[in-house]
Formats: structure tokens, sequence, C-alpha cells
RNA sequence: GCCCGGAUGGCGGAAUUGGUAGACGCAGCAGACUCAAAAUCUGCCGUUCGCAAGGAUGUGCAGGUUCGAUUCCUGUUCCGGGCACCA
């Protein structure tokens, strides 16, 4: 008798199907324990090798908890909205709902195939109507709050028009600060458009402008993935910036909490830090600077125009030299001297091109142009001239700095390539040659700070400037509020509705709105999203018009982890006696990939539906861990001889190469001590049905020795990079307890690593000796009932300690 | 460019707190069993000098702290992930 896996694994995976034995419930005297993965964007490639591995590690960690006595909720589903799916759509008219099934019916298949322990009669799907009903609620409760920052919790919108009725803005209530101020009866007066506009201002989920990526060859919006330097990935053409309404999570409102519920959660201190610098929390000042008025607008401009700018160092007022505007920001225009109108224009058609990332990456090519005009320091009139560049963000801050290159040496290169003085106020802490950031110095040229160091500086000035008027302390956050609509079909249309240009909710009665049958899924006018094309579903009442865009890929995934715990609520997004029974998610398991993204979102919705008491925890997820990429490796060989000369002709170079990298470990092309011979690489080159004589390839010799290695590589698993593995292979060999085992056996979970199936055997062999300290071939089963020995039960409860404390 | 990781034999990795580097497995080599092969079992297995005993050297690279560093510090190279509309 042998170890017969097929056999068994296909018994005891009918017998779990069949009794059901993995469906947990809501009631139950056992503790508790809920064990999640992330789950998975259906994808036409299917499964790769990289997906179990997290699954793995928590299918272990789930069975530990059940044998431990515990109620475990073992779920899992499909984040099953996206754009490869429409991009899919596109180009072959399948509707996404279609290829999305098909690709979960594949899913679904090699993950029974691996042996999971899920619940599946929990399965969540957020392209399901019945699942984005109420992601769809979710959204109107946000759009319906506001943020209280006095009590530091969202709060009902009607609770705000009732502090506006009574007392207007001006009174401090908790209200974020805006520009606009009105007392209770300037409120009462304003017509219903006004009012809206107003408290589209505060609500946590709000429309306003801002910029994307539009392509006017294809009249449509693009991901930074689809834009490469500029030019859009498809067709190759122009991508420039443009403002469009846009609909925004006010995730910045949350800034603070999502920094302190850090401290409650057990994520790793990496994955900590990765949110934490994208919150980007730093303290300093808001100061204002006058401008000095060019004498041809003294005429236009009475009262004067000032910059406000935002700095973490105020102490380092008197070495300002020169302000940097962001080219977006809106005095621009108004400051511009006439001499220096057409450089201006110029310049920010230049900038309009660039995305941010490479804004703020290409240090070494500095870019500027100076406006013509001067702002004045407020300590000592000096006139500073104001430049606009691209390293200045229009979404930081205020788009404004103040530059003091012998401290900053982003302002330092800037000064030295536009030839602008450098004025020192650190003493020998500058050299000339850089910029010095200390903030050990004591001040030089800095007239009434002379001789103060830099840190008791630093009140001074807030004191000062805040007595003078012109400025005050102002903490800042990096992370901006999150884009929350995209122009596309295949996600969650809104439950918004529009009259005379005011956005309403749609009635709760009628969620699900459904996304309509649309013809094709080319955009719509004006960039908008495929829907705006079926007029009947935009303007189904008269008078009314639908909101076309739909929701990013997030939004699902935002709250799915409720929904795990009542998926078939037709009444609630889920029982809050379910929420507080399961409550949060004991361990999540899923990438890293993930840190700014969904586990910053899903803390967000979870905080916004505990503020409005939906449910009892305000951190969704109590421990992280983040497995490792799995990584594919790809091998490059080459003629020992120079092979860019003698074998490869130089156009061909990119195509073998990608030939090159399907040379993977393991592969039967390469001989054990990864030679590569001449026949083999050919009959290589023929499986991939491309010709030797493609190549232009010359023979040195013949023999064993024919290539070399050249270079190995490791990289995310991808169809594009032809090296997807896939688990069926190495189930359908070897077995699923070999495939969970072995991708336990790679390393750390916590670790990238390359796949390999060199090891595979040794797992396998493993195994069978499990088997056989069981069966014999031929004493037939070699267990019995006799009770252990000591000694046996001594080897038996270390195990279980050693097990228990690893955990 | 910025943020976060990582680098140890032919390969994946171990070394839990600064204390014998290379556990365990894979691959390889040798042997046992067999008519033979497979399977299984046993032994060897970082590099280098040496018949051996034994010596030297060795955790990406360059320094430093320490009686002692894979581990701590400084610098540096290379690789992976993220950088806001891929999910």
């Amino acid at each position: 008798m042998e170890y017969n896996y097929r056999e068994i694994e296909k018994k005891w995976q009918k017998s779990w199907k069949d009794s059901q034995i993995y469906k947990v419930s809501n009631h139950s005297s056992k503790p508790k324990c809920y064990v999640l993965d992330m789950f998975p964007y259906p994808s036409g490639a299917g499964l790769h090798v990289g997906h179990p591995l997290g699954y793995i590690a928590s299918d272990i960690y789930a069975r530990y908890k059940r044998l431990n006595g515990y109620n475990v909720l073992h779920p899992m589903g499909y984040d099953s909205f996206g754009l490869p799916a429409e991009q899919y759509a596109l180009e072959t008219g399948q509707h996404p709902a279609e290829t999305t099934q098909k690709n979960i019916t594949t899913f679904r298949q090699q993950l029974d195939n691996i042996g999971f322990s899920y619940d599946w009669s929990r399965e969540v799907r957020t392209s399901d109507p019945q699942y984005y009903k109420w992601t769809q609620w979710i959204f109107l409760q946000i759009f319906n709050s506001w943020y209280d920052h006095s009590n530091n919790k969202a709060r009902p919108v009607a609770d705000l028009i009732e502090i506006f009725e009574q007392t207007g803005n001006t009174a401090e209530n908790g209200q974020r600060k805006t520009e606009r101020k009105f007392s209770a009866d300037e409120w009462n007066l304003f017509s219903h458009k006004e009012k809206q506009d107003i408290l589209m201002e505060y609500r946590l989920a709000y429309a306003a402008y801002g910029e994307v990526n539009w392509c006017e060859a294809l009249g449509t919006v693009l991901a930074n993935d689809e834009v490469i330097n500029g030019i859009s990935e498809r067709g190759g053409h122009l991508v420039v910036k443009k403002k469009m309404r846009q609909w925004y999570m006010r995730i910045t409102d949350y800034a603070e909490r999502l920094l302190e519920g850090l401290e409650k959660v057990a994520f790793s201190d990496a994955m900590k830090d990765m949110q934490r610098n994208w919150i980007g929390r730093s303290e300093g000042a808001e100061i204002e600077f006058k401008i000095e008025e060019p004498a041809e607008h003294t005429a236009l401009q009475k009262d004067g125009l000032k910059i406000q700018v935002y700095t973490t160092r105020p102490d380092t007022i008197f070495g300002v030299d020169f302000m940097v505007l962001a080219p977006e920001h809106s005095l621009v225009t108004n400051i511009v001297t006439s001499g220096q109108q057409s450089a201006i224009v110029e310049y920010i058609s230049y900038v309009k091109s660039r995305s941010d990332r490479e804004r703020l990456a290409e240090v070494k090519q500095i870019t500027g142009c100076f406006t013509g005009a001067y702002a004045l320091n407020p300590f000592n009139n000096k006139k500073i001239p104001i430049w606009i560049s691209e390293y200045v963000l229009a979404g930081y801050g205020t788009g404004a700095i103040m530059a003091v290159p012998c401290g900053d040496q982003r302002d330092f290169l800037f000064a030295k390539h536009f030839n602008i003085p450098i004025t020192n106020i650190i003493g020998h802490y500058y050299n000339g040659e850089e910029a010095n950031p200390t903030k050990e110095a004591a001040l030089t040229n800095s007239d009434f700070l002379n001789g103060v160091p830099m840190k008791d500086a630093i009140g001074i000035v807030l004191k000062q400037i805040e007595e003078m008027g012109i400025g005050c302390r102002k903490v800042n956050y990096k992370m901006r509020d999150a884009g929350f609509s995209r122009q596309r079909y295949w996600g969650e249309p809104f439950p918004i509705v529009y009259q005379d240009g005011i956005a309403h909710p749609v009635n709760e009665s009628d969620l699900p709105v459904e996304l309509p049958h649309v013809e094709h899924y080319r955009p719509g006018p004006d960039g908008q999203g495929p829907l705006a094309n079926i007029d009947e579903w935009v303007k189904a009442q008269s008078g009314w018009q639908r909101e076309t865009n739909t929701m990013p890929g997030y939004a699902g995934s935002s709250w799915y982890f409720l929904r795990y715990m009542d998926p078939d609520n037709d009444t609630e997004f889920s029982d809050r006696k379910a929420t507080n029974y399961w409550n949060q998610v004991d361990v999540y398991v899923g990438g890293t990939e993930h840190a700014v993204g969904h586990l910053l979102y899903s803390r967000m919705w979870t905080k916004v539906l505990f503020d409005l008491g939906y449910i009892g925890f305000d951190e969704p997820f109590k421990r992280l861990v983040n497995q490792g990429m799995i990584t594919a490796k790809s091998y490059f060989f080459a003629l020992e001889s120079d092979y860019t000369e003698q074998i490869i002709s130089h156009n061909k170079i990119e195509n073998l190469n990608t030939a090159f990298r399907r040379f993977k470990n393991g592969h039967s092309y390469v001989d054990s001590n990864g030679k590569l011979t001449k026949n083999s690489f050919i009959k290589y080159l023929g499986d991939m049905g491309l010709d030797e004589n493609d190549f232009n390839i010359k023979w040195i010799k013949e023999g064993e020795e024919d290539f070399i290695f050249l270079k190995e590589e490791s990289e995310k698993m991808s169809k594009s990079k032809f090296n997807v593995e896939s688990p069926d292979d190495v189930i359908t060999k070897y077995g699923a307890d070999t495939f969970r085992m072995y991708e336990m056996f790679l390393g750390p979970v916590e670790q990238s690593k390359p796949w390999d199936t060199k090891g595979i055997e040794g797992v396998h062999r493993f195994l069978k000796k499990l088997w056989r300290l069981f069966f014999d071939d031929t004493k037939g089963e070699l267990w019995n009932d006799e009770k252990a020995t000591p000694a046996e039960l001594k080897i038996l409860h270390n195990a279980i300690k050693k097990i228990g404390e690893d955990t």
C-alpha cells in the first residue's frame, strides 16, 4: 500500500463538502477567532503559486485554532470589480460580468484543489448587486457625515445644519476651517444651492475639482500605470493634466486617528512606518508674505496680494532668498509681469505633461521660471523674487514655499542653477558646497535672532507672526484626500442624482443602483465614463441626472470583512449582533503592497462606521501578517564569447532576452550545471515558435560548453513576463498536501522568495515517509489502539508545547 | 528621487537576547540492497592548503564599537515592494 494522495485528498475534500464541516455559526459558546485572507482579484491568468502562500498560512492557523476549541470564521471571496476586466471588454466586447464569472469559476476550482477550510457559504463578491447595494449604502452614510474636530468623530450632516442655523460657522464647533465665514443669519438667507455647496465642503465623501491624467486622443482618463513619460501606454498619445469634477474621501480628517490607531494594532514596524510616512504629519507654520506689486498692477488690486506659505522651519525666515509657487497656484496669473508672461505660459504647459513623481524625482534637471514679482519679508521688508517650479506641488501645504537655500538642498540647487544669491544664516555650518538642514546652529544674518539657537528661534518666530497676525501654527499632512471616482464602467455606480447641479443621495429603498447594460465600453463625451453614453439611464427621471462615474476598486474592499460576518442580510450591511460577536479580524494575512491603499481606506471606513454607531470597534484588523511575494526566477544565458557581437543582431536582443527569461530553474532545457547546449537551445527556440535564423546566431564552438550563464533576475509573476507558475501542475503531480507543505517550506511566510521546484521532491518524500509510519507494504497497518507509552506521550506533548509557543 | 524591506554554501534557508556560522531540506558525490533500475537506507558535502592530523579563510562591499559581530553603529553597492486611477 503506498501513499495515494489523489485518493486520500479526493475522499476528504468530498467528505468536508458533503458534511459542510467548515460551515461556521454566529452562535456558539466557544470563543471566536476571525482569520482572514485578503481576497483576490480574479484575473484572467488564474491563480499563481504566489496567491496561496498566505492562504495556506492562514488556513493552517485557522485549523489550529479550530482544534484548540475556537469558533473560527475563515471566509473567502472575490474583489471582482476592476480595470482589467473592463480593458478586456473594450478589446473583445465580452461583458465584464461574464469574464469575471468565468475567472471566478477557475479560481474556485484552483482553490478547491488546494483543500482549504473556507466556509464557502459566506462567499462575497464585490460586483454582486446584493453586495454593492451596501457599498452604496455605506457611501451614503459617509456622504451624509462631517467630521467634528472638537469631539473627534464623524457626525450626521443634519447636526451640522443645525449648528449653522444657530451659530453659523464662525463659532468653533469642531468644523474644519474653510475660507468662507458666515453667521447664522447669513446661513439662513443662503439659497438652497449655496447651502448645498457649503455643505459639500464638509462632507466626508464630497465632490470637488481635481487633476487627472487626460488623454485627448483616447478621450479618457488614465491611471498613472497607463502613462509612461507623459505618453499613453496604449497608442502612445500625449497625456496632460486636466481638472475634472471628482468624488473624494476626506481621509485627511482622519489623519490623526489613523496615526493613533497604529498604537493599538499588531502590524509590523515596517508597515506602521509606511503608513506614518504616507500620512506624513509635520508641525510647522503658515506664514503670509505681502507681494510688492508691480506698477502695472496697482490699478487693478487695491488691497494688495499675499502669499501663504507653509514651512516646518519658521526659524529660517531671514534665510529666505526666493519664493517658489506651484505652477498651478492660483496667484501665478495675478502676479506675473508682462515681461515674464510668455515664459511663464510656456513653462506651465511643460509642467502639465509631467506626473507628480517625475516632478519630484528628477533632481538633476532643475527647471523653473521667474514671475517678475517680488514678495516682502515681513520682518525686514527685503525683496524676495517669486519663482514657479515643478518641485513644488499644488496639493501639499499651501502650494507655495519660502526657499532657504543654505538649509534645504533642493532650494540650494535651484538657487545655484538660477544664480540667486544665497544668504548664510547658519555660520560655519554652511560650507557653500551644499545645504545643511541642521537645527543645531546659532543663527547669523538674522536681525533680532542673531545668536539664537535655531531650536529656540522656532518658538520665537511663531509667537511673533501670531502677534503680527500674519501666520499661525499648523499641522500638515502629506496625505491627500483619496480620489473616489473613476470614469469607468466596471465599478459600483454612485447612488447620487443631480437636480439643478445639486447632488442628492438616492433613496435607500432604491438601492442598489444597478449597473445598466451598455452597448460598448468606450468613454462617454468629455471624458465621462461609458455610463454617460446611456441617455435613458442617466435621465431616468425628468429633471434628474445620474452620476456617471463609478467607484474605484478599493470601495468594495474597504468593508468586505464586515459582510462575511452576515453575508445574506438584505436589510442591513451586517447585523449588529454579528459584528459584535465576530468583532475585529484577529489575524489578517496579505501582501505589503496594500500598505497605503486598501489598509488605510478600510481603516478609515471602519472608523466612520464606528463613529456613526453602526459597529462597536474602530480598527478592523487586530493583527496583520504580511506574506512575502513569491517571485519567479528568470535566467539569462549567452554564448561564452561576446554575445552581443557574435550571436545576436542588435535589433533582436530585446526579443531574445524575452526568450531567455523563460529558462527557469528546473527547466528541462538546462542541464544540472546550468549549462545550455546548442541542441537544447535550438529545441527551445523551436518550442517557442522562434527560429535560430531569426537571431543571426554564429556558433563559436560545439559541445557541452556552448553557453554560459549570463545573469539571473527575480521578478513579480505576471502574464506579460512569461513567468507565471500555476499550482495546478504541482498538485496533479504531487498532491495538495505536498504543495501546501512545500510553500510553507520555501522560507518564512513574511519573506519574499523565488519560486523554485527543485525542493519539492524532498517534501514529497517526507510525506511518503510519514505515510509509512502508519502503513507498510508488507505488514499493512502499523498503528493500533494500544495506549501510548509515557516516553511517546512526552514526545507528543513536547511537540504540542513547541507548536503552541511558536504561534 | 523619496519611503519600506532584503543580501549567509551549488540552491531554499537556520542560528529566538552580541557567544561553536551553515540546523533542516534540495542538488551533488560515494556506498548498501538489487540480475538491473526505481524506491529505500547509510556516509560525505562552504572555500582553500594538507596523505592525514590540522591550519587559514568565510555571512554583499568598506570601515567602526566589542574579549567576541550574520547580529549593534557609519558609509556604500546591488536586488525587491510602494509612491496616490493596477489590484
